[in-house]
DNA sequence: CATTAACGATACGGGACGGTTTCGTATCGA
DNA sequence: TCGATACGAAACCGTCCCGTATCGTTAATG
């Protein structure tokens, strides 16, 4: 957000008040847009402000530019984590190797391709993919250190490299499609239980 | 290409031939635009024509757009595929994965993020993506074979599966930069080993 | 009811591009 | 030498977009 009403003790301003709905709306239209393929430099605050039903300066009022409109969309975006249940170190590990591009939001899916190349262009955008997948990485690396407490994983292994071995495969294939004859839905199984008996303790 | 100056057994035009010259240019300044930052999209036929010295109807007179013109570019940008050696397994596949991303072009390296989305719009792209990798990975594929020939790796692996966990990890790494505590240098090995470790025989 | 500010809609100037055409020039084969 | 063709440069037009300004309208406050 980069406006003021977010204030909730403000000393109620007069006027009439920003509408929450427009907010929504317009948020809203910017990821349909995305999800429906636009790039994100195809993408105009026309065709958003057309889509949401709102005229341009209600985006103006709210936001800079494009830029930072995406930027706070794309915040919006990030859905809730999977909460492994804690039982089986293989069935939470499983768990969140399915859940890699698999978020809430279904338009997810399609619009985090795009900004694979923003990640890279952009300090911003970089650090806000950061932000979103530390915590996903946090919750695998405290699935994998149980899984050493446990004695099911030898102690020496570097946490890192493992974490990257599980996440690899699955987010090339949602993300790339990188082998088409891979079975998406039995991937995070086989690659699981491959890792595992890599990093197993003897 | 898509015009007549190819055929190599043409019964010779009259009049002036097209320069092989404003050829190679026109290819590189799209190649070198792309690297130094600009978006697929950003990029315009008139900043391609300016960087390479040469007029817009040079570029129209040899591709119908910017669409047939990058494909052709991209298809020049390959660049020759690292060649294991053939002692050791484990080192050929240390070779290999290290060899992802990095082509012997350092532009192809700034250009695959960029290409990320297309990949997913256009079937075209998609076509060209799978046509690069598809060797790469055959090469990949006929190590891990010579693994099972010589007993070192399990004779029931899925080898499409075995080829993501070398993949992946590396891919997102180089791409993404998923994790910027990943040391890039030492990476290959490590995943080499770990799933070597998974995958062996016993 | 008066005030105040946000609303949707619309218009505007400025700029970027795409694609085409027209220059005068350069380079080939005949 | 001559005709044919490609060349680089420039001009042109239509389209799209941005960012701002200005309508009359609407919704809250007091």
């Amino acid at each position: 957000m980069s406006d003021m009403t977010s204030n909730a003790d403000a000393p109620r301003s007069p006027g009439r008040p920003r509408s929450v709905r427009a907010d929504e709306a317009i948020v809203e239209a910017a990821l349909d847009l995305l999800a429906e393929g636009s790039t994100i430099e195809a993408l105009s605050i026309e065709a958003i402000a057309a889509r949401a039903g709102v005229g341009k300066a209600t985006i103006y009022r709210r936001w800079a530019g494009k830029e930072a409109l995406l930027l706070d969309a794309l915040r919006r975006l990030k859905g809730v984590m999977a909460q492994p249940e804690g039982h089986s170190v293989r069935d939470d590990l499983i768990l969140l190797v399915g859940a890699i591009g698999r978020n809430v939001d279904p338009r997810a899916s399609k619009i985090m391709p795009c900004l694979v190349p923003e990640v890279n262009r952009s300090p911003d955008h970089f650090r806000l993919y950061q932000n979103i997948i530390a915590p996903r990485r946090q919750l695998m690396r405290e699935v994998l250190r149980r899984g050493i407490d446990e004695g099911l994983i030898r102690a020496d292994i570097d946490l890192e490299v493992t974490m990257a071995l599980l996440t690899g495969p699955m987010l090339i294939q949602r993300v790339l499609r990188w082998n088409p004859e891979l079975d998406e839905q039995t991937l995070p199984e086989q690659v699981v239980d491959t890792v595992l008996a890599g990093i197993q303790a003897r």
